[in-house]
DNA sequence: AGCCTATTTGAGACCGGTCTCACATGTCAA
DNA sequence: TTGACATGTGAGACCGGTCTCAAATAGGCT
């Protein structure tokens, strides 16, 4: 009773032996490859139905050296920016018959070296990463030069050559400065929650992430060509850590010059930004304009709703899949970096800013007192 | 140029050459067990780095038996819960030294069929599954009788004695509809996102999953003793489907002695709850009060924020993982359920229902006159 | 030195599939 | 009848590790 006699599962050759044939005449028939008789491949799918078989993908994998499976090495599985994603490549991968191991780097460039490693040595066919750092990719390039066919998803590392799917994030940060430019702003911060140790911006070398350095290229030029100087004192970075953002932000909105309007690198940020101003009793439009990057489904249910960037990520996910499925399956042409489009979703959250207001009210004032 | 000859991966026979002692002796030193002499195994790590040795954990995993892996199942990726849930699991999994392999059902028990079979098939130590249905479970059972460890996350299945991490879903939904008719509440909705082909409630037959028909009698109990009748024509099913949420929820909201209060089963109804509200032009505690199963971070950021039942679904995924991995070690006593406990956040989204209000206010009103 | 034991090492079986190749059988045309 | 060729089947090598077992070597002790 204690431990039942750990159960040997039953093989290819116990069921050739049950059907009467020889293992390999078995293998074909259920391996579904070379030739068999119908009246054998009855007999063999019969046994093998009776006896329970099911086959080691294993030992299947070992000999073929294909595993029909793709590696995913994510930063963050709790971020449904990454859940939509990752529903996007397992949808894709499965309709091209293929299984997803997934893993977590938590936006830490050694556990997602190590998250490669594991993946490589359980050979799958290919891996989808979103790189946490452009500067720790030796594992990568070890990667693209074992041949195994790798996507980057949602980033890009510049000195490495293999496909690639982002978003258009630098023009999607110039239509979202523009935006609030036109609403009036000149004082525009951009708030990221990519990892940094200052979170006051200084330079590029800072940055770890392609898609961060696109955003603010995107912020700096939208703001310059209308005259604005010295966009980059508003940028704030490591707003990710708990208690972090809200210091952050409320130092920034306390300090000389506060910004009037910030544009938050995503939903969390944005949540974040929402719970600090209802700290220090400010409200938007009114007191701040906000745009946040990514269209989660409760910004449209906040008072107001937020205006945002919505990014295509489940396509981001479901692209890359199918791109890795097609290098696995072989096509050899130049590796290319697909970018899709994001689009502003204008909902309330932008107004003018304070002083233009009060400019609008003295303004009135004077044509009453006029009038 | 064209295809690089398809480098085969550098072995442990290889290495062995390459360092001059047997195949067995490399694979004792790069597979830690055995004994080696210090120089040997200096020689063999040499060579192995030089080379670029990888183990084949296929290989490995063929001869222990042992995969080192675990199998996840989850309805939807997408969904926060889910989301945090796998990262319980993935970071439980990784202290234990095992690698997740993730699998989707979309809440369709044929999915679930099929990935648990691949999953199986991929040898995996153990096997994590959130069951679709209550009723379609041979292949669970199978996965039992195979001696495979099991565990079931969020969701029990009474004939399967396997182990069970869950929350405790009766007395949640009973604490909730228990601070609903503390304010005053008769009429009571629950709205379920679970699928269904009729969205009105006429029997258990109904329901496939052990939450939604422990929610239920937690909603009924406390309904009953506090004398109400019939307080399951309130409840709703099927509200997942797009679109679908709304109809139902404005049907309920429009129809004859409307409920003056929802418990809505998930942050996605709750979501939806809000936008049909607004539609309606109905606002929140004023005209509908609401508790909303899952405290996601932006229900405190709405307006007002939402009171709701926080459930430790990181935990759920952390524990379930950590017993995973103690029966694949080998612990043999009986399969346990273990619940853990849910906290009813008070917030705003509870007021007293219109009629109490208008009384109140005609009392008001009176009082004022003779006053 | 001589014996005994402990440690290190190598040869080869094994895991459960696939795949190559040789052989048996069947079909058909000359 | 015989040869050419297609088709079905089995034996056994192979994938890349682990693991058993026996042989070789080293070290300790009388």
């Amino acid at each position: 009773m204690k431990r039942t006699t750990s159960k040997r599962l039953v093989t290819i050759s116990d069921v050739a032996q049950s059907a009467g044939v020889s293992k390999a005449t078995a293998a074909r028939v259920l391996g579904s490859y070379g030739t068999a008789s119908p009246v054998v491949k009855e007999k063999v799918h019969e046994a093998a139905k009776r006896l329970g078989y099911q086959a080691n993908e294993l030992a299947r994998s070992m000999t073929t050296g294909k595993s029909k499976t793709i590696g995913v090495v994510v930063g963050d599985i709790e971020n449904p920016y990454f859940g939509q994603a990752v529903r996007g490549i397992s949808d894709a991968a499965r309709a091209a018959g293929f299984d997803v191991i997934l893993s977590n780097s938590g936006e830490d460039a050694a556990k997602e070296k190590a998250a490669v490693r594991v993946l490589m040595g359980k050979r799958v066919d290919g891996l989808i990463v979103t790189p946490a750092s452009v500067y720790e990719t030796q594992h990568l390039h070890e990667v693209q030069r074992s041949g195994r066919p790798l996507v980057l998803l949602d980033r890009t590392i510049p000195d490495l050559a293999v496909d690639a799917v982002v978003t258009d994030d630098r023009q999607a940060a110039e239509a979202a400065t523009r935006a609030l430019i036109e609403a009036g702003h000149r004082r525009i911060a951009y708030i990221s929650a990519t990892e940094s140790d200052d979170p006051i911006y200084r330079g590029p070398h800072q940055i770890n992430l392609s898609t961060v350095m696109e955003r603010i290229k995107g912020v700096v030029a939208a703001s310059l060509s209308a005259g604005i100087e010295h966009p980059e004192r508003y940028i704030r970075l490591g707003a990710n850590r708990r208690g972090e953002g809200d210091k952050i932000i409320s130092e920034l909105l306390q300090g000389p010059d506060r910004p009037t309007a910030i544009l938050a690198s995503d939903n969390v940020v944005a949540l974040e930004v929402f719970k600090t101003l209802r700290r220090l009793g400010m409200s938007i439009p009114q007191d701040l304009s906000l745009v946040a990057f990514h269209d989660a489904d409760w910004t449209s249910v906040t008072s107001p709703p937020i205006t945002v960037i919505a990014q295509p990520v489940y396509d981001l996910g479901f692209e890359s899949a199918q791109i890795l499925v097609r290098r696995i399956t072989g096509v050899g042409d130049a590796p290319r970096c697909r970018v899709l489009a994001t689009t502003l979703i204008k909902r309330q959250s932008i107004g003018a800013p304070p002083e233009i207001q009060e400019n609008r009210a003295v303004f009135q004032n004077n044509a009453a007192k006029i009038g």
